[in-house]
DNA sequence: AGCACGCCGACT
DNA sequence: GTCGGCGTGCTC
């Protein structure tokens, strides 16, 4: 006897094809169930799916339908809750189940014959042979323990709100611990936003935990690791021998058949959002799957996103978080740093360094304390231009300008990649006086190298060495990371003492634990006050108090740790409040804003945005599946009410409005219902295929929509 | 998404 | 003369 069983493959929402595919087989195989299933002349992995789904319900010819030609023996179904939480991203983000299922699983299970799998299932597994020093989990402070105690007594989903150095991990360790201990089954998924950050959580967890649970407990996932090192982890995952997997936003899809606590560290960080295929926010999937499943999902946040922040006001105002408060640093580094402000308009025009910040980084160099130096912008300069004719060093694929990187000689495109070396003279005048505008991260570099030449190293002076050592200063930022290890070996240099001022990027904000850094120098923060993103008060806010984070974590050095901001709005409420540290007034005010404006979270947001060869097309296809939606669609049978809601704004060009020799244009779509939005993204979607094929629309290359986006 | 088929420009 | 660009169409 056969059966029809639906089945989920790698095929993306626009396919031509219904999102679940029919197929053959002599055993019922319950949903869940991993085959590999004939598709075209190839032949593919496919997930079992549960018939009663809305994605199984597509028309098909019944004499197409082929056989499935094998199931991966050995790999337990997938449990239901996965499947409710890849059907819910797909249905939210508006792609197909195949396409997101098929994603969230590890590329290698794809490549894999039954066979294969089987022999890699086979392979002796290290016994949990527990051993090894426990090490003695560090005393609590009265606010981490306070924190736990809520978190073991009430249900979630939570936000720990903890200033940079409160013990935030410990929370986390410490919430894994009492899990792990209570249930022998139990799983933890804990989240961090970057890779880099990957290698110290597990050295700590392995540390903790390997112990008492042995090496194979707690396993990575991130796109970082090869794709043997991922399927080894997600199948350890999947049978259960994981405790804890640690991963970047890809792990929210890990399966856990027993996950009963998610943490989401550092939740507000813009990485855990996807910019590519299904345009997902592992932070807002790991409170539904935490839901899904009945796991206790904890964001820990300094400076939360304003929608956590907004979801966890108390609950009598309809917060649906509870927020958790550790305001105090512990330990010995317990004093804030002093953030000063230098008034720019007050200092030389075109100063990069005001002189009080020349003065303090010279003080603080030649006692030995270590400092860093902040900009956002790589390369030596951000354009090369001629003083005669100005000519400008634009990109010919790109509408946006080559930056001047002045370490090999080029001008590189940070959109296209496209690298030239510097023209000698302007390409268009002949004039050799072309020079650079603007600065970045090598022209810092320089500049301090010059500043501090006559300073000399903290007790380099001795009567064998009487010069004495120049000033050591290192840049970290995408250049001088882009090898592997490369920035393992920089970091060690700042640690080791090597290094007195350290410039970089964002880079150098996230994370890493810089214990001699007394003085941390924002050289230009002032653009995002300005920026039409309505988000970059909150990126900034969140970047500076992050960096002030890594000001003055030892306080055995005994000096009082500095924040600088060089600045033209000295008196802007964003460094008002970070100057007093002061998160919830900064919070209050930025969502003031949002709601008299009606923007996120007091309103939802869709992306569509549309590559093509023109910019017209580009724009056409947007607008004609704008007009499309506001009259045809509003005809439709019980459609004119949720449309009423739904604001489609006109299609307009990219910021970035050619890349790669491809026009970018996007619209954008407000409601103030997020289940509304979603209805009827999901009915415009037909709207938008067919718009496709309509003649003004030709050199269309494709689309996406992006729900919740975070940049506009 | 893959993979095939199909039709126009620069190379052995 | 072929190799190869990507446009279009199909997959239970």
């Amino acid at each position: 006897m056969s059966h029809w069983l639906p089945v989920l493959v790698h095929t993306p929402a626009h396919a031509a094809l219904g999102p679940v595919l029919t197929y053959r087989s002599e055993q019922l195989l319950p949903a869940g169930t991993l085959v590999r299933v004939p598709l075209g002349k190839r032949e593919t992995l496919g997930v079992v799916w549960d018939a009663a789904t809305a994605e199984a319900t597509g028309e098909f010819d019944p004499a197409k339908v082929r056989d499935i030609a094998g199931v991966l023996e050995g790999i337990p179904p997938l449990s239901r809750a996965w499947q409710q939480l890849l059907s819910f991203t797909a249905a939210y983000y508006q792609r197909s189940a195949g396409e997101v299922a098929l994603a969230a699983l590890p590329p290698q299970l794809r490549e894999l014959n039954p066979e294969q799998v089987a022999r890699r299932l086979k392979r002796k597994k290290v016994d949990a042979g527990a051993g090894g020093a426990v090490l003695a989990a560090p005393a609590l402070s009265p606010e981490q323990a306070a924190a736990i105690a809520q978190i073991d007594s009430h249900s979630g989903p939570f936000l720990l709100f903890g200033a940079t150095g409160s013990g935030k991990t410990e929370v986390y360790l410490h919430c894994v611990h009492k899990l792990l201990a209570a249930d022998p089954d139990a799983q933890a998924l804990v989240m961090v936003p970057e890779i880099n950050l990957t290698p110290q959580l597990e050295e700590r967890f392995k540390a903790r935990f390997a112990p008492l649970y042995g090496e194979q407990a707690v396993v990575s996932l991130h796109s970082g690791m090869t794709n043997p090192q991922r399927l080894k982890s997600w199948l350890s995952a999947h049978g259960g021998a994981a405790r804890i997997v640690l991963g970047t936003r890809m792990a929210v899809f890990a399966s856990l058949p027993k996950l009963r606590l998610i943490v989401v560290d550092e939740e507000h960080d813009p990485s855990y959002k996807s910019g590519e295929g299904a345009r997902y926010s592992a932070r807002d999937l790991a409170v539904y799957r935490g839901k899904l499943e009945g796991a206790k999902v904890v964001l820990g946040s300094a400076t939360p996103s304003l929608e956590t922040w907004h979801h966890s006001r108390p609950a009598v105002d309809g917060g649906r978080y509870l927020r958790l408060h550790m305001p105090s640093r512990i330990g010995e580094s317990s004093r804030l740093p002093l953030v000063r402000r230098v008034d720019m308009n007050h200092q030389p025009r075109r100063a990069i360094f005001s002189t009080p910040l020349i003065a303090a980084i010279t003080e603080r160099v030649a006692r030995g304390e270590q400092v860093m130096v902040f900009l956002n912008r790589r390369g030596y300069a951000p354009v090369l231009t001629c003083e005669d004719c100005g000519w400008k060093s634009e990109c010919p694929h790109c509408s946006a300008f080559r930056v001047f990187h002045k370490i090999d000689r080029t001008l590189r495109c940070h959109h296209c990649g496209f690298t030239e070396r510097v023209p000698r003279a302007c390409p268009d005048c002949g004039n050799v006086d072309i020079a650079p505008f603007g600065r970045g991260t090598e022209q810092l570099e320089e500049h301090l190298a010059e500043l501090l030449v006559d300073v000399r190293r903290h007790g380099s002076v001795t009567p064998e060495n009487p010069d004495g050592e120049h000033v050591r200063i290192a840049r970290i930022d995408a250049d001088s990371t882009k090898l592997k290890g490369q920035l393992e070996e920089q970091l060690a240099a700042v640690h080791a003492g090597d290094v007195d001022v350290l410039v970089g990027t964002q880079m150098i904000a996230k994370g890493h634990d810089f214990r001699r850094i007394t003085l941390v120098a924002a050289v230009n923060p002032d653009g995002a006050l300005f920026s039409s993103d309505f988000r970059a008060p909150e990126r900034l806010f969140s970047l500076l108090m992050q960096a002030a984070g890594r000001a003055g974590r030892d306080a055995s050095l005994g000096a009082q740790s500095e924040v600088w901001l060089q600045t033209f709005q000295p008196e802007h409420g964003l460094y008002a409040a970070l100057k007093k540290h002061d998160y919830p007034t900064f919070a209050a005010q930025q969502l003031k804003e949002r709601e008299q404006a009606n923007m996120p979270p007091f309103s939802a947001q869709a992306l569509v945005r549309a590559e093509a060869k023109t910019q017209e097309a580009a724009q056409a296809f947007l607008n004609a599946a704008r007009t499309f939606a506001q009259t045809e669609m509003a005809a439709w049978d019980g459609w004119a009410e949720a449309l009423a809601q739904v604001f489609l704004y006109p299609a307009v060009p990219m910021a970035i409005q050619r890349v790669a020799n491809i026009e970018r244009a996007q619209m954008l779509i407000e409601c103030p219902s997020r289940a509304t939005l979603q209805q009827f993204l999901t009915a415009w979607q037909s709207v938008l295929h067919a718009t496709r094929s309509q003649p003004e629309c030709k050199g269309l290359i494709r689309w996406a929509i992006d729900v919740d986006p975070l940049a506009i």
